[in-house]
DNA sequence: GATTTCGTATCATTCAGAGTTACATGAAAA
DNA sequence: TTTTCATGTAACTCTGAATGATACGAAATC
């Protein structure tokens, strides 16, 4: 798992939320995930600072969404985890003093940032309510008898 | 150095060996760039065995361009280092039997290959010649006395 | 034949994300 | 009030990929 997960994540939870589970605590969402409520929590105090979900602490504590999917776009939730870097390739250093290296990584940079500017301008157009509707979409369209295996279906 | 920078390594070697080193061995690139002559090599292999440049053995040997730098693309680099993945974020797992987390990752993997796109079309939009041309920019625009301290200027 | 240089297998190092443990804090239940 | 449940968070370990390093073979020149 060498890429950072964490919005594909957040995202999976969020549908669950609003779906299926109405206040999961952290521990629930961890077997959900496949991993541990530490990781959860770290993952989800972003969104609380945001004000896109709340904890509660103590018995029946959990959490929950404090907006409506149709409100929570992609890039909120990008912004939420902190803007973690999006591409795997880059610059060999910060402020490199040749100039060829210079000319190189602004060009790059450029290049670079345009994708960045297109790829947050598609997350600030989709809402998680929309992947909400596709996942409705796509459970149409399975065969009656089927069903998931996992925890999460 | 997290992120894969083998790119932007190739472009500035290829432009000194255009401009000031004829046919460096590994040893003097890994000098150049801070590094070891074991990478460089490893590094080069991939531009080899597409003829972008070629390696020579024994006394008086080493790295020669065989292309002009007006010929090779950055998508022509990128595609000779394996096109390693461009992004630092992705999907928790691959192929999820969820159907939530397959709606999820699919939207998520439209935006991206759309970033993914735009970002070698500008690759391919740019030969290692205009980069060359854009440090003789810089060069030009330096004030005369000054003078870099590395070892590639 | 000796030296130089690439080719490459193998192992060590580094780094960030992920996973884990531990414990404090707060809220509800007994 | 005490116990239990759940979050908040610090501190640590684990893991995988890129990089760095060592070793040795192959080929070309001196």
């Amino acid at each position: 798992m060498p890429r950072d997960s964490r919005m594909s994540r957040i995202l999976h939870v969020l549908i669950h939320m609003d779906r299926h589970v109405r206040q999961p605590t952290s521990e629930q969402i961890s077997r959900m995930l496949g991993t541990n409520p530490v990781v959860v929590r770290r993952m989800m105090s972003g969104l609380r600072e945001r004000g896109l979900v709340k904890s509660e602490k103590g018995h029946g504590g959990g959490w929950t969404l404090t907006k409506s999917l149709a409100e929570i776009t992609l890039l909120d939730i990008y912004t939420a985890i902190g803007e973690p870097p999006l591409f795997n390739i880059g610059p060999d250093s910060e402020q490199p003093e040749c100039l060829v290296e210079q000319a190189v990584d602004a060009r790059m940079a450029q290049a670079l940032s345009e994708a960045e500017a297109l790829l947050k301008n598609r997350f600030a157009a989709i809402t998680v309510a929309d992947l909400a509707n596709d996942f409705e979409q796509r459970l149409g369209d399975r065969k009656p008898g089927a069903m998931a295996s996992r925890s999460c279906a």
